[in-house]
DNA sequence: GACGATTTAGACAAGACTGTCTAAATTTGT
DNA sequence: ACAAATTTAGACAGTCTTGTCTAAATCGTC
């Protein structure tokens, strides 16, 4: 993306604007479709708010559900990336079972769930998703199709470890994800931004309940895990 | 709603098939909006679907936001009454913790989330919920706002009675909900219906978790409750 | 069967939106 | 500074939608 010097083909490589261009029409048309819906975006709105006149927007993108595939395209991958990027940070060798799983917990919800990615990308599915069953099946494949099985497998290996007690390390992994958010549900309906501690608390109890589920009793007791009880 | 025979002021009371007209208008009106979206949704196609004319609807109700406000106050009505229907089949004192509840959460789901209803008043939510602060505002005092605390209650009553080891009754009441739909989240937001074998096995893993984390470890033991692992 | 209220079909004006087109202005690479 | 490509502003046709209006048809009740 920073290359592009070199006289490498220059036919090939657009010019710096275009890109800049294609990507704030891209971004405001996000923002747009996930305000007014698809029907109700405006694409002289979308022009003004991406700093465009109309013209180019149907210069890159032909018309408005060819936009609106590419918008949801470009919020797949931007949320994924994200989501795998995270994951990596999962405690394999937790030192704190409890903080560990709360970081990694609110980092997830921080990082990709509540930006402004996640929460577009969610509201265009709940909205939209219906219309175009191709495009969310793709989402599906390459998000939850492949994010749940990612975690599955951390949960699986804190199991193999002796960390926790779980059969089903799939099952586990989604009431992981329903418990650390049971507290933010009603916000997500509302299209709302749960502020940072109500992350945190919501996460905090979740994980307080997996544990008393999943946590082994103090049979092989991994380190010291005495300190946990640390709140805000 | 049954009398207004008697003879009792005629003008007041207009005729049946007045009231039948405005329920069809709304029942059509909400699959509508649903589809389409408040900006997408068309008055014509309302009409017809509802089997009248396009004028029909405008006397009854105005306009078009007046008719998606309508819509909106009939659906919250219906899925309250649902729930606090379903609440009060809660229970109280169970025979088997673990298949009553169970059967609870089965019954939460089918009566109230997974019906037309709730389908329907969730996905308004979740598309117009910011476009109507005070109306959604009015739906999360309503809805949310008085079924989760009644929710709450039982379950601190449960604990009360010794059969759960229960801190914070809200928490575990959001967790409740959290847990049971657990494995439903992507069909929820993809807008489609869990078939009923995925609903009870989604209830199913979910209160076995809740279990896990909130039985009695056989300290009180208040009947007999050893057959509570009686799967399907 | 007759009366009053409601409903219907269709026409209609006013406005909004999409997508196209053109000529001028601007940017980009050399 | 020059030439090519891109962007811009605006006009434009065509379509769709909302909400109103009117006269005829239908319904419910006595």
């Amino acid at each position: 993306m920073v290359f592009m010097r070199l006289g490498a083909s220059p036919d090939t490589f657009r010019p710096r604007g275009h890109e800049a261009k294609r990507l704030s029409i891209v971004d405001a048309a996000a923002g747009v479709f996930c305000r007014e819906g698809f029907a109700g975006a405006n694409i002289d709105l979308i022009a003004a708010e991406a700093g465009v006149s109309r013209q180019t927007i149907y210069n890159h993108h032909g018309d408005k559900e060819k936009l609106f595939v590419a918008v949801v395209r470009d919020l797949t991958e931007r949320c994924n990336a994200g989501i795998f990027a995270t994951i990596a940070t999962f405690p394999d060798q937790p030192n704190d079972l409890e903080v560990d799983l709360v970081g990694f917990a609110v980092r997830l919800n921080q990082n990709c769930i509540c930006n402004r990615d996640g929460k577009f990308l969610r509201k265009l599915i709940q909205t939209e998703g219906e219309r175009y069953p191709e495009l969310f099946a793709e989402w599906r494949e390459q998000g939850p199709g492949r994010t749940w099985p990612a975690i599955a497998a951390r949960f699986a290996r804190l199991a193999y470890g002796g960390y926790l007690d779980i059969e089903d390390p799939d099952v586990a992994a989604r009431q992981f994800l329903g418990l650390v958010n049971a507290e933010l549900q009603t916000t997500f309906m509302l299209g709302g931004t749960p502020r940072e501690n109500e992350v945190l608390q919501s996460a905090t109890n979740g994980v307080r309940t997996f544990l008393r589920a999943f946590g082994k009793r103090r049979t092989v007791a991994p380190v010291d895990k005495q300190s946990a009880i640390a709140s805000a």
